[in-house]
DNA sequence: GATATCCGGAACTGCAGAGTATCGTATGGA
DNA sequence: TCCATACGATACTCTGCAGTTCCGGATATC
């Protein structure tokens, strides 16, 4: 990381008690209730993880986030006090864009279910989310909170997934309940983003088939069809 | 990436054609075969993936490694034109202090050659490796080659290991000839990325024995022991 | 329509760090 | 012993970008 400034000074313009300025600091502005284009936080925060996917942390500037997104850059300092705050910010707020475990398939064979999973709409979502991770890794020794909200918001929710697959398989009695479900609903995820990261391999149908019919099925003792 | 610079100018100074300063630049410098301490190399390099490991590309400074290899400035910059050639150099030597593959274990069963593999020092070692990993993901976007380099030095040794023990086991018979083991060698590389750079969780022996034990044997017919 | 507030745009400041230049010294070869 | 070269240290320049400030215009409320 290259700059990183000298951490939050006067909290509080204590100096000048004249009256506040038009334009407030972040913090306050919430804090008084003020009135704001509420709908261009999402919008800004978008366009941070686009740019974040393409260029990495260090490489993205607020210049580029406030220009994709038709904002000036004091509106983005309005509303996020650093860089580091809006990044994490964004990768918090990609959670809610995650599938509800409610709309899991349920085609009656683990191998079904596993491959419903995979659709075109949601591999070129997995591949997205995948450049954001590699994007904000450089930053995560720096601020370890980044680390979880990029696990909460990336991989987590695919291991869940994986993870109720693999339960409600044990329970109808197509799988052994000894197999170490915890560990291989992390496969499909570690695989993926080493592809991603390392390899610098898009992500296709064959190769998570191969994931699935590989290595998933094979370990939880189900033959190869 | 914090500073790219202008890239590469002047590279002959035609402006004068006095004489050949003291202080030649790195490229003229192999050229014409002067002589030079070529015991400093190696320690350059190596201060550079200690500084690499532990702060990632862009947190990383010239000062830092140079002040590590208790070397000048000018001296790096004598020998690598910039700091992004000097850190796909380092990378690029890494393989060599990888071990032979004459080196692997033969302990008769797949089970007890890739516990065998299991050392205090290979975990340590692979740490590390893995944690410069991290530091170089940062880079990757910008320079491709760098992705190559990473995955020759780093996940390319172990996943190429785990297909020879693989590979023995099918040759004598141990296990079925249909494994996808091009795959499963890549587990456990893959695996152990993921906890480090995503999870923050150093390695330990006990998740080593659990991806052979919960994934790798099972997905390839062994029963568990 | 007057007032208040926020917006986008753009100019500005400050600083860290890449890369360069210089200098006094250590070393090795003739 | 002398010369050449490369060394470590240090001081320097230059540039990109985080963060700030200012301004004219859009919007909303009354």
């Amino acid at each position: 990381m290259s700059h990183v400034q000298t951490e939050q000074m006067n909290p509080t313009p204590s100096s000048v008690s004249e009256n506040i300025p038009a334009d407030v600091p972040a913090e306050l502005h919430a804090k008084l209730g003020r009135k704001r284009d509420l709908t261009r936080d999402p919008e800004i925060l978008e366009a941070a993880l686009d740019v974040l996917a393409e260029t990495g942390y260090d490489g993205m500037t607020i210049d580029m986030v406030a220009s994709r997104a038709k904002a000036g850059k004091a509106t983005i300092y309005r509303r996020w006090p650093s860089k580091a705050e809006l990044i994490i910010d964004a990768v918090s707020c990609m959670r809610k864009n995650n599938l509800p475990t409610s709309e899991l398939p349920d085609t009656g064979t683990l191998r079904g279910d596993l491959i419903a999973m995979i659709k075109p709409q949601s591999i070129k979502e997995g591949d997205r989310k995948f450049q954001i991770m590699a994007g904000v890794l450089a930053m995560i020794s720096q601020a370890p909170e980044l680390a979880d909200a990029a696990n909460t918001a990336i991989v987590a929710p695919r291991a869940q997934a994986n993870l109720l697959l693999m339960q409600r398989a044990i329970d109808r009695g197509e799988i052994s309940a000894k197999s170490d479900i915890q560990t291989l609903s992390l496969v499909t995820p570690a695989m993926i983003a080493h592809r991603i990261l390392i390899l610098r391999t898009p992500i296709n149908r064959e190769f998570l088939v191969s994931l699935i019919d590989g290595i998933i099925l094979p370990a939880v003792g189900l033959p190869h069809p």
